[in-house]
DNA sequence: TATGAATGAGTCTTCATTCAT
DNA sequence: AATGAATGAAGACTCATTCAT
């Protein structure tokens, strides 16, 4: 699955190798904290110590760079997601797998959320664009745990998959979104424990919970009557 | 004989009513598709068929003139939420008129949620902002449906409102934010009953649909054992 | 004398007369306060309580507007200069007179200084201007005095009236500039009695400072004389 | 391997240093024929047969540009006034000298006065610019020349070097003033000794130019008596 | 391969002045 | 005589991108 730019990379010398990821890397920084319009070509190229318009010889445009960013934040996070669920079993695990390492997204590359949902998503191009291809890939783990759920028979046959993704990735981000201006540390594990609980369960309260216990009492003493009659 | 200025609307004559309002709408428009970095005052002028820098007799900034606009989207569908509030009875039916309403922004002002979510919040001022201010006072309907759903016992008490406000919100959005580009009409009766269960009752099956069963049974035993004790 | 303006007054009514007052005095003071470029049109208009383009109706553009202002202010100052002549007299008390109604005019009229230096005469059209007549007018009693005191024997006859002018109107222009930032009171009558001093001395310490000195001894010897010659 | 600005003279290449110094004479010559105001960044552009945001790779902004102008012009002026006060001595030649350079600042560079005097000072920010530092460097060579002349006795001990200051920098901006828009060359030397002479001596005759001569006589023709009579 | 100069199309905002009513 | 809407010509500054060297 090798990363493929416009620019063939087997015509760039070593030197220039190394130049292109120089540059990749710098934009990744600026893009993460400043947002797309917010970067400044200018401030990638000081960061490398190059010049101003030496960048677009390594990337065609602003564009095409921060495609290229997008893909050198993605391919690791779902390499990471992949061999998780190589590690994971059962739907409820994988599940908060996902959502647990959603939240850690947030709190480890804070900007990314914002930059991909905030900033490029909102580009006219989005369907078509090299980003799009990334999330498909990236949610489509939390496909196969639906499926493996309905398969396993812990979730209803006809639950929406668009749905589901909406709540879970639409949802962390308007939970976490706020966490990127806070100061405070967000506890990860605890909120993938009560978020994948809501998802799980919803918010209602099991309204017979009472009801199975009594009934459950009933039953284990009517068995027992039925049996000592005999 | 007081100073009046042009954003006195009593100072204003019935010409320049009508062109505050004419710019206000094609600023409307032009924002809702292009997002306010996207939109040119140029064009909102173009639009009205006035000159650029008469936009300004009435709108002292471009971001005066995109606050009028939040303004003036907002301020109707919170009153329309809060006839909704004093029409409809019940925690349940609370909920899924609020997602109901949410959908309808969605479906009705296509491009509102872009522009509130992907580019004013953006904004670094955001929080003293009047949208803030808009945003609050619409949220504000869910946790008091959330806090009736806990004194009635129907939802659990530990049900965060962050978490669920981040659910509901952050969820359409992801889950609606498609339809803004494709074609077909969305259902919203069946969308906004199907998320509200999703929401209630989260997707997994419940683990009491025999309780029924169970006491058909109990019933059974419970009649032989009379008939056999006769 | 009268003061005529390009609009026939006999042609405005009792109203207009008095609107035209009133835009007068309002220009007035915000030329004064923020000169001419900082003045806005739109401020006077406020201040009066009139619409910013029914100025235009008494003055015909910004300029003329100031050429105005500049009159009714220098008119009332050349007559106090000249009632000011008709009760002095003599060389040194008329200069003296001068330069200390011109200190007034800073410390009671600042803002007029700076609006003729620093705004006025830079335009291009300055020596056809109105202003032009008017301080040639002002500075014409400094050459009259200039005569007098070369008619009494007290000045040098070949001295130069325009250097003259330039010493006392540009030193004192220097000398009270920082003042107008200042908190301080400026001292008038101290600061008029040590300028007009070093405009009729110089500098230089007197080298016949000892001449009473010399006369003493003189007369000493000359009755040490008469004494012995007995 | 440092990150290079434009303004980093080090950087800039031949052809880099010639544009800088291009524009920096094409504003020198507007600013000083236009003022600040009046000067337009695009008209330096076009004089030096640019693009205008080409003006802004080498100064930051239109007031950098006018305070490199003003640094341009200041430096060797100073550093001229410096190399005179080095060959010059004695308190009324390094008088007349300053005098004399400050003429031929009017001469050579018409404008720059005006620039100063009615532009720039003018901006709130005077106190604390480039200019303030440099007119203090400036006119202190002044004030070490009037400590000069009050140590060898030649100049009042209260003579006010603020009031010194003001009427030779007033003074002579006054006189030359009309000489920027005449067509008459100025006799640079004779205006000089003029003014110098009228700073020194002040305007009126000495009183008792003959009294002295009469005293004199008279001290000689006693003394003779008196010895003889010895 | 890299430099750094140059471009050009914006982009919001200001304000004296005119004009229809 | 007054209103207030409308105009139009700036005017400083930005920035992605191109190009000659």
């Amino acid at each position: 699955m090798p990363v493929t730019h416009p620019t063939d990379r087997s015509s760039r010398s070593k030197r220039g190798q190394l130049r292109h990821a120089e540059i990749l890397d710098a934009a990744c920084v600026v893009f993460l904290e400043k947002g797309y319009e917010g970067t400044l070509v200018s401030e990638i190229a000081a960061r490398v110590g190059v010049v101003e318009g030496n960048v677009f010889r390594y990337f065609p445009s602003k564009r095409d760079l921060l495609n290229a960013v997008l893909h050198s934040l993605y391919e690791p996070l779902i390499a990471d997601v992949d061999a998780g669920f190589a590690r994971i079993e059962g739907f409820r695990a994988r599940l908060r797998f996902l959502i647990w390492r959603h939240i850690r997204v947030y709190t480890e590359t804070p900007g990314l959320a914002r930059l991909v949902l905030h900033e490029v998503r909102t580009l006219a191009d989005y369907p078509t664009s090299v980003l799009h291809d990334l999330q498909l890939r990236y949610t489509d783990y939390l496909r196969q745990t639906l499926q493996q759920g309905q398969a396993s028979g812990e979730v209803q046959h006809d639950t929406d998959f668009e749905l589901l993704r909406a709540q879970v990735y639409g949802g962390l981000e308007h939970l976490l979104w706020p966490m990127l201006f806070s100061r405070r540390k967000t506890d990860v594990d605890a909120t993938a424990d009560r978020f994948t609980q809501a998802i799980l369960n919803g918010i209602t309260r099991p309204r017979n919970a009472s009801v199975e216990d009594r009934l459950e009492r009933l039953e284990r003493l009517m068995t027992q009557r039925l049996k000592s009659a005999r």
